[in-house]
DNA sequence: GGAATGATGTACT
DNA sequence: GTACATCATTCCG
């Protein structure tokens, strides 16, 4: 049987692309009064402060990316495209503004309620894209800013589980073709229907 | 004040 | 594969 821990704080401290792959196969739990959610990370994507157009504080400390120059283990949470939302991960030290987008789980506890937040019955609809995910998991714009060690919105590891092969690529939607997305390889439950080009 | 834009998802051909 | 819904934030004037 196989213990579940939180993450440490130093884990977020890392560089934020070792953060990335790391974050591959941990375990994220949502606590909401309507239940428990729970999905295995099987896709993320890193963005860098440094020579990294696409991320969102490269021009700088706005109110809208506030969250990413917290302290490492910060969740920071924006609306895309007027109607969904997306979930990162603040890495690095304060104030240096780099962050993992949650692109991707496997469902594993509270599929019932997922489900009904998707309004699909299709399993691999639930957490299948960064919008699905945060939709499913019942995460909203109150949890930017929280802290992922000590929120309902938590990160923890398995003791005993096998570390999954995974693989990097370029990033989806991103013009800036930089090999820093990360998946499990041959995941069914990765985004972009499981059709991953590497 | 106003217009362009986007780390997406869904529906439809 | 392609169209498009929809709006907070950003940037320009």
């Amino acid at each position: 049987m196989s213990r579940r821990r939180k993450l440490p704080a130093s884990f977020y401290r890392a560089p934020t692309v070792e953060v990335a792959r790391a974050l591959i196969g941990k375990l994220l739990v949502h606590d909401s009064p309507e239940g428990r959610t729970a999905g295995r990370i099987v896709e993320t994507e890193a963005y860098l402060f440094e020579g990294d157009p696409a991320c969102h504080a490269a021009r700088g400390e706005t109110k809208r990316n506030r969250s990413m120059f917290g302290p490492a283990g910060t969740a920071y949470v924006y609306l895309i495209y007027g109607m969904h939302r997306c979930l990162n991960v603040v890495t690095a030290e304060p104030g240096v503004g780099e962050a993992v987008l949650i692109r991707a789980l496997e469902p594993l506890e509270g599929v019932e309620l997922m489900a009904a937040r998707r309004g699909t019955e299709l399993l691999r609809n639930l957490c299948s894209g960064p919008g699905k995910l945060v939709q499913a998991m019942g995460i909203d714009s109150e949890h930017d800013g929280v802290d992922l060690r000590r929120s309902d919105l938590t990160v923890w590891e398995e003791s005993g589980s096998e570390e999954p092969e995974v693989v990097v690529g370029p990033r989806v939607g991103i013009s800036v073709e930089l090999p820093l997305r990360f998946w499990v390889e041959g995941s069914r439950w990765v985004s972009r229907g499981g059709k991953v080009k590497r």
